[in-house]
DNA sequence: ACAACTTACATGCATATACATCTTTATACA
DNA sequence: TGTATAAAGATGTATATGCATGTAAGTTGT
């Protein structure tokens, strides 16, 4: 009897919605998504940055992150000025934004902790090599 | 120098992000996304069902399952019916969506094979070996 | 039988995500 | 110096996803 054929995709997509429900839920109380998280960490390291920096940072289509960016800097926790290359934007965090983070990221290391304990390092290490792969496919 | 320390949930979004776009270039000709390629292929296999069997094969919220199923009944996929239980709904493939999902099969399985080669047979253990991992976490 | 509770599903709202396409600005080259 | 091309973003459209909440229908205890 043939074993049934798992979907890779709906493997991982499955995995994707619980993980992510799980940092969704210690970040909560800032008020951020995960998705918005990782993007203000993302511009924290890299300072001041443009949107196709970050693009390749997260692995975002154009016009998924430029929607993203939106409530976050209609929020005031980023800010945007026009580039040298006036088609560019720069975006860098407000104060308001730097503190948002501070606080969210306390949040996010309870999750990370609490994430890496139930995998513990083999299947973290797993986790974060397979990811690395994946993302190698992009054309 | 401490190493960054890689978000979890962030490194499996962009995986999740690359794959799915693969997948979804794969499907196209059929029409369908990945996820709604799911729900057909998961409803074949479990022929008549209902909604709560449904969320918990794909690990789908209620709601996002109730939204997900509308555009496939709608457009002829997917019957319903109202179960013994009136709060019940009984959700079987029409004929036209099992012809459907007969040719999404063939571009699926294309898919399948694609990634299955670029991974390779250990890679894709560790991806559903992960993945199952990750969604045991669901409380 | 009836009130309290629970279960199944839908809806309002907000963000997440990407494809096709449009506008604006820069660059390259005849 | 124009003009074709390329690059950076934004927008229209559609689905993806989940939380809070609402509604209808079944179940339970008295």
């Amino acid at each position: 009897m043939e074993p049934f054929e798992h979907c890779l995709n709906l493997e991982l997509r499955k995995a994707n919605r619980v993980l992510s429900q799980i940092y969704d839920s210690f970040l909560a109380p800032s008020g951020l998504k995960t998705s918005q998280f990782s993007i203000l960490r993302a511009i924290k390291f890299l300072k001041n940055t443009t949107n196709s920096e970050l693009q390749d940072t997260l692995v975002l289509d154009q016009t998924s992150l430029s929607r993203a960016l939106k409530p976050l800097i209609r929020d005031g926790y980023i800010d945007v000025r026009v580039g040298v290359d006036r088609r560019q934007k720069q975006l860098l965090l407000t104060v308001k934004g730097r503190t948002l983070y501070a606080d969210a990221e306390k949040l996010w290391l309870d999750a990370q902790a609490y994430v890496s304990d139930k995998l513990g390092p083999e299947m973290k290490r797993s986790l974060l090599n397979m990811s690395d792969i994946v993302v190698e496919l992009k054309g």
